[in-house]
DNA sequence: TTATCTATATATAACCC
DNA sequence: TGGGTTATATATAGATA
């Protein structure tokens, strides 16, 4: 007896080479995409703006309460330099480095984890050995070369927060915002 | 005794009163949005871009290769003349955003070639055991376990793309050279 | 492309630290 | 506040029509 294939399977987060396996992704996740913006908006009286182009350059979009009010308040958030403002720019462009911190940091914690819970390591090596020729018996490694992972981890790190206060420092940060609110309506489109 | 409800419950798409409980959900989902619409531009090479203002007017968003990008091609490639100084501000940022790439990029090849040599493999596994108490014998450890090492330094590489185009979706950074060749010259509106 | 039907993979509401 | 846990509600991959 035949056992076709049913239910949901789990499948790699990276491009999808089959075109119409794509197209079909791409459409029910869209719809999905579309819908929990809404929700959220719904659910927490906040405003939002999606702007989606598929792999044809086709976009589509939804806004609550539209697309244009959104970009146009998002765009707007940009403040002129001003004396007066200097200041709060400051605080704000720290706080948000520090938020940008956190976020790596707890990017790269995540990945230890996944790496002491053994759930990424098959791939790295295999394409280790595929990218740079590397044949040692694998089950040769011994805790020695293992643990050098982490230094390269930890430079990485390191390097991350130097090349932060980089941007920092040559003022390419600028800062973000806040601003009011408004609510009704929602539009979902697709231009052409 | 009388158990405790635990679990995922059903809730209606309505506004949520509880302020506690909204910020918690809007945090939450928010969270899921952006990481499906990082997803979706994965797995069907998409574009998009997300603006999502929380309760208190504070923007977020996420954006694919950046938001800005996105809201300009969605504008209809708005060919908006930047006056001279503006223009050769955004080259300097541009190149500067470069180097700055380019840094990374090194880093992270650096990176992988020190893992391919294995000179970086035993702290990391000491950490590790030290950290998670992950104490499986090192020597035991197959190809099937170590291959999966590079799934997490492709999470990684992703994770950093996401990252950085974070901060361009903030506007903490200017649009990339490519982004920005679809214009002319602007890709940065301000309000008079 | 759009819709339906599973069987599962994921997201997440309520709770607890 | 932020992180976990758990039970469930939902989303969605694959096959089909």
């Amino acid at each position: 007896m035949e056992r076709k294939q049913k239910g949901r399977k789990k499948i790699e987060i990276k491009k999808i080479r089959d075109s119409t396996t794509q197209l079909v992704t791409f459409s029910k996740r869209k719809y999905g995409l579309f819908k929990s913006t809404s929700e959220l908006c719904t659910l927490c009286g906040a405003d939002a703006a999606i702007i989606v182009f598929s792999p044809q350059g086709k976009p589509f979009t939804f806004g609550h309460p539209d697309v244009h009010s959104i970009i146009n308040r998002y765009s707007n958030q940009t403040p002129q330099t001003n004396d007066g403002i200097a200041a709060i720019e400051e605080a704000l462009k720290r706080d948000r480095i520090r938020d940008l911190n956190k976020q790596l940091d707890e990017q790269l914690k995540q990945l230890e984890k996944e790496m002491a819970q053994g759930e990424a390591l098959d791939k790295m090596i295999k394409e280790l050995q595929d990218h740079y020729g590397w044949h040692a018996p694998v089950n040769e490694l011994g805790l020695h070369d293992l643990e050098k992972l982490s230094v390269s981890l930890e430079d990485l790190k390191r390097n991350m927060d130097t090349w932060i206060n980089e941007l920092w420092i040559n003022e390419l940060l600028i800062p973000s915002e806040q601003s009011i609110h408004s609510s009704s309506l929602g539009s979902n489109q697709e231009v052409d």
